[in-house]
DNA sequence: AATGAATGAGTTTTCATTCAT
DNA sequence: TATGAATGAAAACTCATTCAT
């Protein structure tokens, strides 16, 4: 693989390169889930995937590159599910709902790629030191505050800051599953459904 | 001062040993919050110390023990402070909203050592790969799901799943902070005031 | 075509194996002329050429081939064409000046691979570590001073060692065009016309 | 050595410190002038000094300061050398012999160092591309022109280009030191007298 | 005739740790 | 108590070459 392995504007990626690919970023989430980023080596990651350490490197440009698709790809994987589950929803406190539950059982139904997704933002640097997914997370925050302004304007919910507030309820999102995925045995469903409940109560409007 | 330099048991460090180790911590703290976990280096943490690398390997077992008492004393430090805040509220309700304000008012004057201890807690393992705060979250939060289930004893609060509500109060207090950590523009007043207000709208008896 | 792609001997090469071999000896040269003789790996070469790299392996034994030959090729290129000017000169000072001159000349109107021949004749090692164009420099040198010693014989030159003094001519040819080819803002022009009016002064009789 | 190992601006080195660089530097000079430059690893360089591969870059910031420092003692040791001589001699004759003899007689009793510093000059690339000695090399080629120019004024030598035919003289020099140093079996004091010979015949003013 | 895929050997560099002083 | 020096292990990455297709 020569030319052109770069993220985007790839064309004709033959079958096997990109079935190596898939491999790869699966073996390379599947490593980093398992023994956190900091300690995810190329060397780790070729084992998780038994094959040697080179072909990462003869299809991935880097491991920059690496750990940015591993955690981009679960990122607008579970993005798009959410979606579609929101848009179906006619209301705001529905699509509130919609949004976390749809990000809850997806993350569940996805645990490897939903734990090297936390631990890859959290950590991975670019070259110059920046966080490259910080942009993004900004952006899904602030469509969030949207939805719930919007909850605000049709008189759903009640008069908070709809950032702030976002903030909150989306790393709240996020906790529950970590805490679910460090002990398996919690019953998922009682736990969203007390997140759910915890929720509504906090922004619907008063006088309902 | 080869053997025994294990935390807990030490009698008779002497003054100077002590500074030194409370200058390594503080650097590696710094070192930890500017670069990460996975990029600090002892190499790096010595350089921001101003001291030769080997002065740590001396007055520290290793750079597992360096790391876990740069998140330990934190955390040590932060849940003093809060508790002697939470102790002063007679009712539940005052004890919630003393634990939110008093983590987050610790956590903000004390930004490096936040962002050290939350890049240690989720990156450490320890050399058998298995995470030595998990313990201790679980006890925070149950010590807190205590709290919230004296406030529905009392009749303060509805009904609801003390410990998965522990769980999102606790981790939207954090990532409350996480966000003001990385934008310093946010009013934080603003922000812990919507949280508080956030939170009790969630948890309190309806017909109050 | 696996075997027996060695450079001589070889017949019925087909017309499209020949364009090829052409093709990658032309971007191997570009490369070393531009990155140097470390820094021109196979990969480079390929790129330069906008082939795939096992091209390259299947037109050419291996590396060490393609180097040897686009060090060859222009040496033979470049013998040929000032010899052919040596040839039509009657006497020993008419021929001297040709051989500069014509070597000056085919050097400044081939840039690209007299950077790559001098990058490769100087850093080129077989595998016994020796280097294969020492003789071939050696043979150069001995015509030229079989030239000179024609000179004094014919009285024409003054008397000294003709093959210290023939090193030192041809090498001073190569140093101008250097000179020139790192600094094309010099006129090649006068800087021969300095080193044929140097080169005379040096070895003429002195009773003219 | 944490702190400060950069070339200039050393202040402390200590005495082992000392000894160890010059140790590295000498093995690194042997094996650039025994395989060349491109064959001239980290490992093999240790392997020369008997060292581990480790040891060179704690002492060195990296390859490239270790083999511009190999290039750049050997050119100040050397152009100190002549330089004394030259400022010996009261004319711009005398001066251009002890210029020439100078310069051979010391590359002539360092072999090694010659060879590397030739190697390493002709092939050493900056992290950026550019060649870091070519501002040197001009300035000693001005150099000389400028000592050219004093014996014209003068009147010991002829009218000529200075900058041109210090290129060819200077370039000339370094020449026969190769072919010496290729083929230790020649006489070097004679083959100095024919440069001698050459350059003054070159040069000098017709009716002297 | 061509090449995508693979790989082991090798590159430079950084790491945490040990040890003599 | 402190540290300069050393080092083996491991890091990410590049290399020339082989091979099945």
């Amino acid at each position: 693989m020569q030319t052109g392995n770069n993220t985007t504007g790839r064309k004709r990626a033959s079958f096997i390169e990109q079935a190596r690919r898939e491999q790869v970023i699966r073996a390379a989430a599947e490593t980093v889930a398992q023994v956190g980023y900091a300690n995810a080596s190329l060397s780790r990651i070729a084992e998780q995937a038994g094959i040697s350490k080179s072909v990462i490197s003869y299809h991935f440009a880097g491991k920059d590159e690496l750990m940015v698709l591993v955690a981009q790809q679960f990122i607008d994987a579970s993005a798009e599910f959410m979606f579609a589950r929101v848009e179906a929803e006619p209301t705001a406190t529905g699509q509130v709902s919609a949004w976390i539950s749809g990000q809850v059982e997806y993350y569940a139904a996805h645990r490897t790629g939903f734990l090297a997704m936390i631990s890859i933002i959290t950590n991975h640097r670019s070259a110059d030191g920046s966080n490259p997914f910080t942009g993004q997370l900004d952006e899904e925050v602030d469509e969030f505050a949207r939805l719930l302004q919007r909850g605000q304007r049709d008189g759903e919910f009640r008069a908070f800051d709809p950032r702030s507030t976002a903030v909150i309820i989306l790393r709240s999102t996020e906790a529950l599953i970590s805490a679910w995925v460090m002990d398996e045995s919690l019953d998922l469903t009682d736990q969203m459904g007390t997140l759910l409940d915890f929720v509504h109560h906090a922004i619907r409007r008063e006088n309902r």
